[in-house]
DNA sequence: CCGCCTAAAGATATGACTTAATCAAGCCCT
DNA sequence: AGGGCTTGATTAAGTCATATCTTTAGGCGG
């Protein structure tokens, strides 16, 4: 995701960090102590600076310097800080939020597919739902996890609206991390992967309200499963 | 919200720019044309593209040049970018996706509200719901516009999740814009206001699925009526 | 058709100077 | 004498100008 250059490197360092509450509201960072730190010239720190606060992570401030700002202020649909948060301290709240997201936004958007998906879209959903079914099976969890995540991200693509469509990247980052830090059965259940043959059935006969309530249940097996896992 | 030095000088007009496709998908910029362009430094030229960058409306290009990234990349969640592009050419389109995004996501709000408000926050509501009476009647929409306001941003704050609270810059952009594009009638419709109050009510009460209800008429409604005006 | 070369443009480094915010000393008024 | 206001010193970010390094698109030659 962040393959820049020097200024990538502070920031991979920095973001984590403020990310993770180890440089908490109100820390203060100065460049030229940055500069020393990371060995490099003040165009770099002040270009990942920059970028910090254009996620309103710090905001620089003449005669004190670059204060961690509160985290209610942060950019929190930026891709990048949910990256930083799932990787840290914060996973488990993070995943909880975008649990709820995903109960709002998911159906909502399989129901907008069920009328806006382009001939394409709803092959490649029924497709991706027999390799769910398939890998799901197998055991394969890597497999199914890049199913499970495309076929999301289709439903997204597909609603014909550009923001759903953006909740792509962060729901694959949801998935992700609960297969990445085993908050996941070996055996993906069965029911789920039913529900999300029979959300591609929805979509591909045109049916609304089939869609939306199939996609409900997945969100929300989904949000119960994690609240579980996490209590 | 961007009152920032030379940076936001460029970042006010070359973001704008970019929102409405006067500079269209891969045209070039180059940092010493910027230089000359605006008369500043190659510091400021680069703090500017820094944060288009992290907004993914640009990403610079060695040998040729700053270039523009397509619509689809850009970081359609972040308040400024909505706001460049209600502003601009892209008004329709944004405040449909925006309405349907308050369809999915309101309404899980004002449910969540209605179990995790706090009494500040119940009687907040009840206030404001009051005060949209009193001046809706009046038919003064400035105030009008600044208590909708509170109460969605309320609404959105109480349900404790940090993400939907965070829409509610977003969703003051939208009314905001639709009062100043005149989008609205005079007297909002008194039906609305009833619902608001209803709302407010239902989470007074702690009765999510009503809560849930008369919100999902809102925005829905909120919706419908966009849809005909822009039509 | 492929691989080497070069020039163009961004990336990084650095030193000098400007601006603005904080802090504290000093002053005035009560 | 005490509290509040003014003012100046200090400090760190902001801006500018310039130089060098690095990458790579696109041309040239094999």
């Amino acid at each position: 995701m962040d393959i820049q250059g020097l200024p990538g490197r502070l920031l991979a360092d920095l973001g984590p960090s403020i990310a993770s509450g180890e440089l908490g509201e109100g820390s203060v960072l100065r460049i030229e102590e940055l500069e020393a730190r990371y060995g490099v010239s003040r165009t770099v720190v002040r270009d990942a600076v920059r970028m910090l606060e254009s996620m309103r992570m710090v905001a620089p401030r003449r005669r004190v310097g670059i204060t961690v700002r509160p985290k209610s202020d942060w950019d929190v649909f930026n891709p990048t800080v949910i990256a930083w948060r799932l990787a840290g301290a914060d996973r488990a709240a993070q995943l909880r939020s975008l649990g709820s997201l995903r109960v709002a936004v998911e159906p909502a958007a399989a129901g907008l597919a069920a009328t806006h998906a382009s001939d394409d879209q709803r092959r490649a959903l029924s497709a991706l739902a027999m390799e769910m079914t398939m890998t799901g099976r197998a055991g394969d969890l890597e497999s199914f996890l890049r199913h499970d995540a495309d076929f999301h991200a289709t439903i997204l693509q597909a609603s014909g609206n550009e923001m759903f469509a953006h909740l792509g990247d962060t729901v694959e980052a949801v998935l992700r991390g609960r297969t990445e830090h085993h908050l996941m059965p070996h055996h993906p259940a069965e029911y789920a992967v039913q529900l999300h043959r029979e959300v591609a059935e929805a979509v591909c006969a045109g049916d609304t309200a089939h869609a939306e309530r199939a996609m409900r249940s997945i969100v929300t097996g989904a949000l119960e499963e994690l609240d579980e896992v996490l209590s």
